[in-house]
DNA sequence: ATCGCTTTTTATCATTTGATAACGGAATGC
DNA sequence: GCATTCCGTTATCAAATGATAAAAAGCGAT
């Protein structure tokens, strides 16, 4: 187990990590830089969700990205090695950790449908059904950029959605 | 082995499917229908490439996504339970599989922060990098929705990168 | 409470993208 | 040959979004 307090990050890009994380208590996000050195949130964890599963962050023994606690953070980890042993003997955990990252994916596809297909509202409508309590929760520059809009744009939706 | 002309579907979402897949001669997309009913591209693959893991593109042995061949495609393909049993008890298929599945995974991230954070644009010329014989090879509609405009746009923006 | 800092909102203007319609070219079938 | 259809382009106008700057609101520390 361990805690984080807000705005810690604990896994970095091109470092070492080795480990399964679960998210018990607080929210975290994954993100990466663009070109102009901000943050990209690519996704959140809400508490009582399994972060992204090692394999799918990690390129020979390094991450791949960022990930840091929105909030005060529990956490529980488990050696990824250590798991994967439990894995392979165990089928029950095998189809868990499959599932775990079926839906991982599932998410990043409707995410990408929703960037490709839809206006920014409806991006907007979308996630605060997804994610209802984080937009009073954690700073609106995350969300934005979750949304693929500036911050500002976020603001003129937000306004228009109170009307409407 | 399995051949398949232009325009066949080989994989129909909420259908069954238990195969593993690998194309080795033409491209493939996976599609989804977005509320008007447009096919919108999810991926594309390329010859000599593996289609998405089964896992992560099935939920309870039903498909979740429409696979179509864009061109005259050659398929290998092996059942998905066989492939499982193959990782399990072979070190380095479960390796490349992990490393099939963590690709897979990073090519949405960044197709995600592309759509998140570029300009259509921008994700044109990234597109013709990745995909650089695609733009001559299939409908203009099936790269639009990929990139997330109206192939209206994207005509446009052919034009403008040709002067610029 | 107040100061200083960050976050959010508002305003203005420019740019990008979409919607619709019309046009042109290439392939197909009669 | 000629119509038909499909696909890509062009044009026009409207709507959505970004860039920049400035004001307002929230928040923490003293």
């Amino acid at each position: 187990f361990r805690t984080l307090s807000k705005g810690e990050v604990f896994i970095q890009k091109y470092k070492r990590n080795d480990m399964e994380y679960f998210v018990l208590e607080g929210v975290c996000k994954s993100y990466l830089y663009n070109p102009e050195g901000e943050e990209i949130t690519i996704s959140f964890f809400n508490e009582k969700s399994v972060l992204s599963p090692f394999t799918t962050r990690t390129s020979l023994g390094f991450s791949t990205m960022n990930f840091k606690a929105l909030t005060n953070v529990k956490l529980a980890y488990i050696n990824a090695g250590v798991f994967e042993q439990l894995m392979i003997s165990n089928l029950e955990i095998r189809h868990f950790a499959n599932e775990v990252l079926r839906i991982e994916l599932m998410k990043k596809v409707e995410k990408e449908i929703g960037l490709a297909s839809l206006t920014a509202k409806e991006r907007l409508i979308r996630f605060r059904e997804q994610y209802a309590l984080l937009e009073n929760l954690i700073p609106h520059t995350d969300i934005a950029t979750y949304l693929g809009i500036t911050n500002i744009s976020l603001s003129r939706l937000r306004k228009e959605l109170l009307k409407g």
